[in-house]
DNA sequence: TTAGTATATTGACAACCTTCGATTTACTTG
DNA sequence: CAAGTAAATCGAAGGTTGTCAATATACTAA
């Protein structure tokens, strides 16, 4: 991206970069957006309490949108590790990994702090 | 959204209700999407890292789009509270709202605490 | 008043995301 | 084996979001 001749007249003095890199503030931005959806954030909660694993069929009834959606949503929520599964003959089984979303948490948290 | 027939056979019990209700969920979901962009990202972290306002052509020379999409993402932040301006003569300056950004922490950090 | 400048807005376009019907896959059971 | 079922995947439609050139706005200065 080219930048344009920046002003002529001194309405400012230049700011340094950023401290979040372009890069950091992709992988951040990835962090938020994945968990910046109503349907994922139901499914997290719905996992999150429940300590033993949840039938895909359960989620599905307690969700405002058809299988195939709740199946995508599952499919990032696992590729991003925030949850997994174990398919027991015909049923999937999913929980959350605790650890992933403390992970991510603290993550997320370590960055906040450096805008307050 | 109609819910089709539950399964018959008894792969599970049926889960309650999300503690995150569906509205909850959209207004989290809202939060986080507002942070989930790298360039919003990135403006709330240049704005926090100086105590005094910045002018608008800085912010436009810190980051790699132009100038029209700086505006956007400025507007976004600054209708969600998050960031303020004042306008002297030509030039705008604006402005963490550290208090919101708190705020918003305290919001995200209260709930991303029930998923762990 | 005229020319010039910084920022905001508009409008159009592209890229991305969400959703769901239809289908496929993988499994169980008769 | 054939029939049936749960979940994943495919593919298309619709919606939202991000981007920028062009223009408008609002101000300064000659």
């Amino acid at each position: 991206m080219n930048k344009p001749a920046p002003h002529q007249s001194g309405c400012c003095t230049p700011l340094g970069a950023s401290r979040l890199s372009a890069e950091a503030a992709q992988a951040l931005g990835a962090d938020l957006g994945l968990l910046g959806h109503p349907i994922r954030l139901q499914i997290l909660d719905l996992l999150a309490q429940h300590t033993d694993q949840v039938c895909v069929c359960d989620l599905e009834a307690a969700l405002p949108v058809k299988q195939p959606t709740v199946s995508h949503h599952l499919r990032l929520l696992r590729e991003a590790g925030l949850i997994d599964c174990e398919r027991k003959g015909l049923w999937a089984y999913y929980f959350i990994r605790r650890e992933a979303v403390a992970a991510l948490r603290a993550r997320l948290l370590a960055q906040l702090d450096t805008l307050v």
